[in-house]
Parts: C-alpha cells; sequence; structure tokens
DNA sequence: GGGAATGCGTTTTTT
DNA sequence: ACGCATTCCC
C-alpha cells in the first residue's frame, strides 16, 4: 500500500476516505474499522491540508505513539514536500509537556518541574505507604503499585476513588478513608517537589486551558487543525482535552474504531467516539468499511467474534483481496509443542519465501512467549520481542538515570532514595536521612563528604559518588561525556548488584547510543521518561540485514500487520485472561483484543491451543479449556488441525539407541552423590 | 534501630 | 520470579 510520491486523492483514496481527507472546517468523526486505511486517510487529511496553504506549523496531529505520529509525518512528506514535517505531531503526553513547560508557571509549577515516570510516581507511592504507616501487623493495605492504578484511573476517568475501590477491589473497602488519605499526601508531595508524573500532565494541561482563558486563546490560535488518532483509547481526560484545544474554531477531526478500544485497564473508554456527536452537534461522520489488508476469512472470523460482542458494533468487514485460506486452529499437546509448531512452521514458511519481517507472534501476556523463544534460540531464528518490560523500566537502567538525574538535580529525592540503597549497609531509613541532608543543604554534594559520614562502612562510596555527581553536573563536557563518567562509575557498582552484570552492561552500551541524538542531559532525561525509546514496539522499516520474527503482545501490536499471524495460548485463563473473568467489561475488551489480534493477520491466521497448561507460578497443572472466543463461534470458519507431538517416553528411548545400562557405573555415581 | 535474610502470596495489557 | 511483611542478626 505505499502511495505513490505525489498528491492524487482521486486515484488514491475510495470516496469515503477522501470525504474524509478532504472535509473543511468543523468537527469530523471518522469511524475506521480495522484495516481500511485509517492512517492513509490522516496522511493524506495533513497532505490536503498543507496543500491548500495551511501553515504546517498550525496543524497539531495527536497520536498513541511518538513513533506513530513521525511515520505519518513521514509519508505526508513524501506525498507533498518536506513542509509536513513542520507539523506538530505526537502523544498527548509529549503535547501537554511541551504547553506546560511554557504555562506551567500559571499553575504554580516552578520553571524546571520534571516527570516522574511509572516507576518513579510508583516508588513515591511506596515510600510515602510505608512512612504514613499505612501497611499496621497484620493487615492487608493496597501494594503500591495498585494504589497507583487507583490514583491513575481515579484521574483518567474522572470517577471517585470510593466508586473505583468498591468496584475493582471489594476487599479493601475497609480501607478507603487510609487511600484517600495517601493520595492526598502523593498530589501535595509532588507538588512540593516540582515534579509531574503522567496523569499531572494531562490534568494540569486540562486546567490550564480551562482556568487561563488568555493560555487558552493562545495555544487555539496557534493550532487551528487538531487530529486525534487511535480516538477510542483515549480516555475522558484526553478527550476533554482535545474538545478544548478546538473550542475556539471546532476544527477537530478524530479517528478511531469502537471495536478495537483496548486500552480501558488505563481508563481509555471507546464512549468517546459514541458521544463525540454529542459534543460536537454539527460534527460529520465518515464511516470507512472496507478492509484493505485481510483476505476474507480471516474477517469472518473477525466478524464473528464481534457479532459476540456484548454491545452490538454493528461492523462487518469486508475485503476483495482474493484468497480462501480459512484460519488454522492448531491444537497441540502441551505449551513445548506449540512453541515446535510455531518454530517449524516458520521456517517452512521461510522456505517458501516468506521473509521472516513477515511474520509475527502474538501473544496476550509477555510471559507467554517464554518458551518460544527458547526453542527459536536453539533454532537460530532470529526474533524481536515487543511489549512487557520496556527498557528503560529495567532496575539497571533506572539506576542509571537516577545518578544522572542527581547530577542535573541534587534535590531529587526520589533519586537519591533510589541511588544511595545500592550501597551496602544503606537501606530505606538511611538513604531517606541522607537525602534530607542533601536537600536541606540546598543540594550542596559537600554534604557527602562531612566527616560523621566518613566513618560509616559506606563512607568511602560517599565520597566516591561525590566526585562522580562532580563530574556529571558539569554541562560543558557534553552529554556524551557526563554520560561516559556515570556508566564507568556504575558499571563498577553493577556487579555486586546483579547476578546477570554482563548483561546489563550492554544495555549501558545501548542507552548511550541512543543518548548520541540529544545534545543536553535534560533533554534527554525528559525524553526517557515522556517518550521511551521504543525497542517495545514493533518497527515496519524494511532492513534486509536485520530481519526477524517478531514476538508481540497484542497490545504493542496495534496498529500493524503481517502476511502470517501465529496467536498463542487460546486458552481460557490466557486468552481470555484469568483477571478478566467476573468483569464483564474486562471480559469484552479480552473480546475486542482477540478481534485486533486476528485483523493483524493479511494472509494467513495460526490460532494455537495446548491442550496442556504447565504449572507454573501460583497455577497448576491442568487440561487446558479452549478460548471461549474459538469456543462459542461456528467452528466453519476454522479449519482444525490436531497436532500431538509424539515423543516417546523417556524408557523406551535407550532400547531404541541400544544403550546398555552399566550397572557398577550407576553404583559408583549413587555411592559419591548419594540418592538425592 | 536498621539492614539483610527468609518466606509467603501473587503474576495482564502501557502512554 | 517479585514485592512485601516478617524474622533474624549486627
Amino acid at each position: 500500500m505505499a502511495e505513490s510520491a505525489t498528491l492524487d486523492l482521486e486515484r488514491d483514496l475510495n470516496a469515503a476516505q477522501r470525504a474524509a481527507a478532504c472535509a473543511g472546517a468543523g468537527a469530523h468523526l471518522v469511524v475506521a474499522g480495522a484495516g481500511s486505511g485509517k492512517t492513509r486517510t490522516l496522511v493524506y487529511r495533513v497532505a490536503y491540508l498543507v496543500s491548500q496553504g495551511v501553515a504546517p506549523e498550525s496543524i497539531l496531529l495527536l497520536t498513541f505513539t511518538r513513533r506513530a505520529a513521525q511515520e505519518m509525518l513521514r509519508r505526508a512528506a513524501a506525498l507533498l514536500d518536506e513542509r509536513c514535517r513542520r507539523v506538530a505531531g505526537g502523544t498527548f503526553h509529549a503535547f501537554a509537556y511541551l504547553v506546560l513547560r511554557r504555562y506551567g508557571e500559571l499553575l504554580g509549577y516552578g520553571d524546571g518541574f520534571t516527570i516522574l515516570d511509572r516507576g518513579d510516581a510508583a516508588d513515591l507511592v511506596g515510600l510515602l505507604r510505608s512512612e504514613g504507616g499505612f501497611a499496621r501487623r497484620g493487615r492487608r493495605f493496597p501494594r503500591k503499585d495498585t494504589l497507583l492504578e487507583l490514583f491513575s484511573k481515579s484521574v483518567n476517568t474522572g470517577r471517585d476513588l470510593a466508586a473505583l475501590l468498591a468496584e475493582d477491589y471489594p476487599q479493601f473497602a475497609d480501607d478507603l478513608a487510609d487511600v484517600e488519605r495517601l493520595g492526598r499526601r502523593y498530589a501535595e508531595r509532588k507538588k512540593a517537589q516540582n515534579v509531574m508524573d503522567y496523569d499531572d500532565l494531562l490534568v494540569n494541561l486540562r486546567d490550564l486551558l480551562v482556568e487561563h482563558a488568555g493560555a487558552r486563546r493562545q495555544i487555539c490560535s496557534r493550532y487551528r487543525h487538531v487530529l486525534v488518532d487511535e480516538y477510542q483509547d483515549t480516555n475522558r481526560l484526553q478527550a476533554h482535552i482535545a474538545a478544548l484545544l478546538a473550542s475556539a474554531h471546532g476544527n477537530l477531526m478524530v479517528v478511531g474504531d469502537e471495536a478495537q478500544s483496548i486500552y480501558g485497564f488505563r481508563g481509555a473508554s471507546f464512549a468517546n467516539i459514541i458521544d463525540f456527536p454529542k459534543v460536537f452537534p454539527d460534527a460529520r461522520t465518515t464511516l470507512l468499511e472496507q478492509n484493505y489488508r485481510s483476505i476474507q476469512p480471516i474477517l469472518d472470523l473477525g466478524n464473528a467474534v464481534l457479532a459476540r460482542a456484548r454491545q452490538s458494533f454493528g461492523k462487518r468487514l469486508y475485503s476483495e483481496l482474493p484468497g480462501d485460506d480459512k484460519p488454522l486452529l492448531v491444537r497441540t499437546d502441551d505449551e513445548h509443542g506449540q512453541a515446535r509448531f510455531v518454530a517449524e512452521r516458520v521456517l517452512e514458511l521461510r522456505e517458501e519465501g516468506v521473509p521472516l519481517a513477515e511474520m509475527a507472534v502474538l501473544v496476550r501476556a509477555a510471559w507467554h512467549t517464554n518458551a518460544l523463544e527458547i526453542e527459536l534460540g536453539r533454532r537460530n531464528v532470529p526474533f524481536r520481542k515487543y511489549g512487557g518490560l520496556r527498557f528503560v523500566e529495567a532496575a539497571h537502567v533506572k539506576d542509571l538515570c537516577a545518578l544522572l538525574k542527581l547530577g542535573q538535580n541534587p534535590t531529587d529525592a526520589a533519586a537519591w532514595h533510589r541511588f544511595l540503597q545500592l550501597y551496602d549497609g544503606i537501606g530505606p531509613t538511611t538513604a531517606q536521612r541522607l537525602a534530607a541532608e542533601v536537600i536541606d543543604a540546598g543540594g550542596d554534594l559537600a554534604v557527602l563528604a562531612r566527616p560523621h559520614l566518613r566513618r560509616r562502612p559506606y563512607g568511602r562510596d560517599l565520597a566516591r559518588l561525590k566526585e562522580v555527581l562532580d563530574a556529571i553536573s558539569r554541562p560543558d563536557l557534553g552529554l556524551a561525556g557526563q554520560l561516559e563518567h556515570a556508566v564507568r562509575y556504575y558499571q563498577t557498582l553493577l556487579p555486586q548488584r546483579y547476578d546477570d552484570a554482563a548483561r546489563r552492561q550492554r544495555d549501558l552500551g545501548t542507552l548511550e547510543v541512543i543518548a548520541e541524538r540529544y545534545d543536553a542531559l535534560d533533554a534527554f532525561l525528559s525524553d526517557l521518561a515522556i517518550d521511551p525509546p521504543d525497542f517495545t514496539r514493533p518497527s515496519r522499516e524494511h532492513d534486509p540485514e536485520d530481519e526477524h520474527l517478531t514476538l508481540s503482545t497484542v497490545h504493542s501490536a496495534k496498529g500493524l500487520e503481517w502476511r502470517v499471524v501465529f496467536v498463542l495460548n487460546l486458552v481460557n485463563g490466557y486468552f481470555p485472561s484469568f483477571p478478566s473473568f467476573g468483569d464483564a467489561e474486562a471480559y469484552e475488551e479480552e473480546r475486542r483484543l482477540f478481534y485486533v489480534a486476528v485483523t493483524r493477520a493479511q494472509r494467513r491466521l495460526y490460532l494455537l491451543k495446548p491442550e496442556v497448561l504447565s504449572g507454573r507460578g501460583g497455577y497448576r497443572e491442568r487440561v487446558a479449556e479452549l478460548s471461549a472466543f474459538l469456543a462459542e463461534i461456528d467452528l466453519e470458519t476454522l479449519t482444525e488441525e490436531r497436532l500431538y507431538s509424539d515423543q516417546p517416553p523417556a524408557g523406551e528411548w535407550l532400547e531404541e539407541e541400544g544403550v546398555d545400562v552399566d550397572d557398577a557405573t550407576l553404583r559408583r555415581i549413587q555411592a559419591y552423590f548419594g540418592d538425592g
């Protein structure tokens, strides 16, 4: 679907796409089914506006990831000209950061506020949780991640903690007062430290737009056309912001597919799409229904899955692409059989001429690929995994970032708290005390060399840390120089802290490579928090040197497509996942997630079902049930293949090979090692 | 008092 | 395998 390098809307778009791309002023809702050319339409929309003389700087394109925005603007530039690169594009959070850097003072934030990423935010909540003695003896109190999730959901959905607690965590209903108290303390502490978490970025942007008419007018007149992609995965707060951004001129185009809404756990609601015409009564609506991605049998399965949804989406995808291979349901004996099947079929397909880059394995949860990763490693199949733990969330990367933050801002309590505990003999209490000492001294690093600390077991460590921070805090060294000091020092701490120090050390090198794109420490750090490097997102860039199979969570595969797709573990409890049972909304989201997985495939779709699940942390080994999403539909839409791998039991194996058991050797071994 | 070791219950998805 | 509470030890 590569468009040629000229803007020809008649030739390249169908009527509905064209109606959206060339729409005039006003609010516009584009409901775009999977594979219906949604991105293409937005790209042409941008190019069209610029070609009509709209200043590129006055177009704001809000997307789900930074990469999505960059990719669209790159394509628009290829269609029209380089002016399209000057369009303002990015995530809501990145846009909020940009605006608040300029207007934050109106809301009482100091000039250089910093961003707490998810991990930092959780650490702060954890700190307040233990500080306030909320977890008393023998009493269960929500963990820091649970608390943060509650606070976040409350902010993003506009619902109060009482309702969320009752709904999601009834077992903690008695703790409501404490949870609320902790929430208030968390908000106060962030404000006092001049930091914002992800949610604060959105809240503060909304507050700015609501409460400061002057700022709102300036912002609205700067961005005359607002385009929002993936609107089904925006939350109430984001929808409010989008509406406010368009409040002066009304030029708001939102694009989405309510059937692909999969971020409800983060507060997203497809009600934003449904209700759009209520907020903008004059909004025009365009439906994109023809699918250009998949062959009809794959869409038939997608339609069948969706037909069972509790809310009807009234959607039926159709395609004119030739092909009649039905999706294949493959039953294997267990997860290892599943891994073997996928590895073998991937290799066969490659033999048949399908490049690895045209194949993907999708899973519900990142760890579901564990067995497959081993199998692929054994067979030397290059792959890359996306989703799950992010690079910047790995403990060692966070450690290094804490060190860098201290070089930039020696009053960053969270960074002190984290880094100091790396030393032997320093735990939470000591770390907090030391951090307080430095911060009370206005961030004077000389505190670390005070005589009374010298005598402590970690006195030398602190003295050394001071020297390193002195170097990191020198902007004249340049980012590369500062980073080099940090990495060289941190490397010496790695081995005593982590068993797999060598692997982690390589990541530090990766971080140095990423840093080459920046010229100052503060820009580097804020970008790491707000737009983390996208190692976790599949890339569609074509690099023949680096051909690899993609392993991805379904969430991270959003918006992408492959010729051949494997979906693993179609088993109740895995997909749909256990936590969704008993929660109708979460369960329906799992269904939409499966719909997203199915509609990633262009030509061939393999659905894998292990008959037995091995026992894995908490779960006992047991016979697996076929995923309800498949069990409940008409199996006419599928081809079924039973494939039990038939490895002989271990006993027969020896005999077949004709090996004699040497009793004397066995006795010697037993005498030496005992029976254990 | 506070840090380190032990043990128990839990395990989704991520801007 | 990981976070968190409890217990163990200086």
